[in-house]
DNA sequence: CGTTAATTTGTATTTATTACAAACAAGTTT
DNA sequence: AAACTTGTTTGTAATAAATACAAATTAACG
């Protein structure tokens, strides 16, 4: 099959072994449309893979994404957190340090729905738009 | 202070009890400039309530956004999810159907950046603009 | 005050993820 | 092709975040 032969080359560019268990993850992860949790992954992936391990799955995902063949979606610490603020903002994080702070921007806003307002996305309605700025803050000095 | 009295407001008007726990929560939820994890909340609020019991801050946080008090940072169903995807793409999301679609926008991509080479933010170097359209995909599965 | 229903607490459980050591297999060397 | 070396997988156990639930407590009302 041409898809297998692409992943193994792609696992091999990245200096990884070739494993059944690697070659399935990632075949089922581009056969997937949306976006499975390492759960339904490894449940997916235990059909090809008969004693797979879930461990293998995590092991396999972090090795990916080590390697930037795949990414994790949502923040990296990824742990639930609250905002009192419920006006429409944004957010600006940064993932080495972890923080996350509030970004306000009407224009912005204004911007975005104008866009959406005319560009449609078929089979799709959209009810709110969220940004996430990644970057850093400049904690050290001010560069202003 | 002014500020309790600002909570108290709020919460008999969203028709909850006062209570020193919710009060505490509150207060500390808009004091941390940043977004607290529950456990981060836990750990300060526990400094004005002592004996405070984990379940209650999970209790108080759930009521408050039931209440459109505070919001839920990240998706609603938060689990890490991944994307065998690695080009610059945006995600589509439905948080009835906890279902998420990658989004791809070239024309979006470079308004957006094009807005920000303008305006800058001050005290963040952003590397990565990320939107996350909230909505609902329109299924034919009602009437339609 | 006293009552009642909401709230909090504490304990136990579930779910997602990580740690780690032993078993194993891929890719290389001979 | 057999042996070797190292990376990979497995399984078990541990940790962390979140939830369920019953009992104890307390806010808000008259």
């Amino acid at each position: 099959m041409e898809i297998t032969q692409g992943i193994i080359k792609k696992l091999s560019e990245a200096g990884l072994k070739i494993t059944p268990q690697r070659v399935a993850v990632m075949q089922t992860l581009c056969k997937l449309r949306m976006h499975p949790t390492a759960e339904e992954l490894f449940a997916e992936v235990s059909k090809i893979i008969p004693g797979l391990s879930a461990t293998t799955i995590y092991n396999t995902l972090d090795t990916f994404v080590e390697k930037g063949m795949i990414k994790r979606v949502k923040t990296d610490a990824d742990v639930m957190r609250y905002d009192a603020i419920t006006e429409h903002h944004h957010h600006l994080y940064c993932a080495v340090s972890d923080r996350m702070e509030d970004y306000f921007d009407n224009e912005l806003d204004e911007m975005l729905s104008a866009y959406f307002e005319r560009k449609q996305i078929k089979g799709f309605r959209i009810s709110d738009i969220r940004l996430q700025l990644m970057g850093d803050f400049n904690e050290r000095k001010q560069t202003q």
